[in-house]
DNA sequence: AATGAATGAGACTTCATTCAT
DNA sequence: CATGAATGAAGTCTCATTCAT
């Protein structure tokens, strides 16, 4: 989703210069798949931009410009700049967490489970390397979008670690500390990302003795 | 050209002087001393400005009325309005580190510095509320300047790690990976912070617990 | 004065860095004096600086600091920037006519003295480029003064033209229009030193034959 | 505010579209003629500004204000202050170059062509009385424009003389030479257009025995 | 008088939002 | 609805002048 604002584009343009065209499923789309088209390209621009650029740098001229419509139309999709700017995170986080569990579905084991998580991380940021920006400038530009993707996160971190305490497989033994210890393990990756796993755009493999250095502390600091 | 003339009239400045060597009672303060009041001043302004409502907001007009001085002002200190928010963290940044290494340079053992700083880092913010959002978001409004304390912070951290893995006490012997331990460790405090360290202004304790989940963590995670 | 700015700065210098020298001459000076040297200070700086950067970026701080007074010593000696502006070209310009009178007291001609005067106004812009834009400039910044030096000069031209058309040595001969001929003169030195008689600073010497161009025109157009 | 402009704007573009016409095709005009319109608008504007207080008093506000546009709406159509004033010697100074060619096409001679131009120069000037400050302001703020405008007559004056020296009818032989001629020419024009040729706005005529004397000097000075 | 920092009015420019077509 | 130009509030920075030392 991320990076389908010239797909979006081309599938637009393509219609308008062929109205004749006899493409035998793709006839004239709705109006409704019409604007959904636009939306989602206004989206698409906005990942761009805001990964590009920041999102203090994510001027409606840029969105528009960008997604090929007219400054106005944006306002057609959305009540203001920060009304966007709040939706961005949740829409693409969404994805990120999709994508992190179907690669993690798959593990034998609770640390096992935690080391494909931590590798598909990364490997959604080599797809999508506009999310770094997207998902930790949230923190000041769409804070309560933020807060809420983040709580999602710890929340996921928190089951599967309840389950492993609940088989005495944790060193900690009191509940409230769980989340504490999800924290713990979102931020480590935070800083890691940022200082390991993002070398210029289109982004770089993690150095594996990165995650050597991940696995060993979750390993022994969290489970027994 | 503003710069040569400020230049020119630099050299000229006779910063020496000090001719009443002890008036110690003096009412008025030396012109000397003024300026840097009035830095202290602005440099103080702006902390709570940035603190109360984050960089992006922190205009030159609000930091000079919160420092009661006439906007032009602003400019005879620094060059540019990012001029100030660049040397922002430099500056409350070392008095965390010195904060910190005062508060923790009678610990016995490593660990017990590591715990004793964790504790210092959140009777910092206690006490200066406004570091948070200074630290945090500099990594989007003053990069260099964040990635500058950040490595100094690390390198914090890794001449402790590395002095303990020379004495075998370290469950990693990679010396690459104490790098990435460190930003583990510091990602770590962050997201702790973000989650139960700033209820509001004027702070929080930090719950006991989440010291307990912290230490735990690290003991069994990074030391043998 | 034109190029003064130096020796008065050293002047200064030497003085404040020596001050039991014991100089035979140059004992301490006058109050009179010194208010005089940097008077004479303060108008050399204006030349330099309206020469290289024009009247409309002639700031106040840059005079001084080229005169290496403060800021505010500058209201001391004027009433406002515009002031010293308007001092500036009658100032200046005295010394030119001065120099081109001296330079064509000797020719046994008018039209001898004409291509004397001509030579003489190059030759005092190659030793004191700064004139060129305190002249010309001074239409827009300093209109009066620019009308008086106008006047005066146009008097210079009328006076010698007068005394030819009395002997008959003109081809005009209604009086009126010997100021338009004055005028005349002075627009082609004008638009002669721009084209010609600048390249860069420093000046360039004024090729033969743009001076035999204008001297045809002179002596086929003006005398008989 | 912007209801002040918003009316004002509706009353200009009220009356400026004929509501009485029979406007067969459009009462409204199109968008491209209004941009045009705007633009126009613009231009007239800072001509007006810039002739009546001068390029250094030309602030957008004021511009913007006299064509009843919004301050923003500059910056639509120009990418600074600069670029307009940038662009506004090259716009009227080929109306005036187009005026004086119109004016001086039927001259039977090279020198009535002369006197034809001169005479149209001033005409142009009565008709545009703003013109003088656009021009001859430009070499202080708009240098770039001033000189390509600068060559562009130079170039006109050299081609007719040209012309002339090939058959003879000058007094000088040297091709060099020529252009110096053509700078006199404009030198003598300019000064005597700023003498003579500006009784406050509105213009006067210019004497006719300043035209008798700058054609007494062409005919004698440059012509056999 | 000299100093040089403080002042604040004022200029330019940006950009989210509105609105007429 | 899409368009894209118009709007004007808001923010940064400059610099002549004032003023306390």
């Amino acid at each position: 989703m991320l990076n389908d604002a010239k797909k979006a584009r081309a599938g637009r343009t393509r219609e308008v210069e062929d109205p004749s065209a006899q493409a035998p499923k793709r006839t004239k789309l709705t109006r409704a798949q019409k604007k959904e088209q636009i939306r989602a390209a206004l989206f698409a621009a906005a990942a761009k931009v805001v990964g590009e650029h920041g999102y203090s740098n994510a001027q409606v001229a840029m969105i528009t410009a960008q997604a090929s419509v007219a400054q106005g139309t944006f306002y057609n999709y959305f009540e203001s700049q920060q009304d966007l700017l709040d939706q961005l995170l949740p829409t693409v986080g969404q994805a990120m967490l999709a994508f992190i569990k179907e690669a993690s579905s798959d593990a034998a084991s609770e640390v096992e489970r935690e080391e494909k998580s931590f590798r598909a991380f990364f490997e959604f940021l080599k797809i999508n390397p506009d999310f770094y920006r997207i998902l930790y400038e949230a923190e000041v530009f769409a804070p309560e979008a933020y807060q809420k993707h983040n709580e999602a996160v710890a929340r996921g971190y928190v089951r599967v670690l309840e389950r492993a305490m609940n088989r005495g497989e944790l060193r900690i033994s009191d509940k409230r500390e769980l989340e504490a210890v999800a924290q713990m393990l979102m931020g480590a990756r935070h800083y890691l990302c940022m200082r390991f796993g993002r070398r210029g755009r289109g982004g770089i493999s993690l150095p594996e003795w990165v995650v050597d250095a991940y696995m060993t502390v979750v390993k022994g600091g969290i489970y027994r």
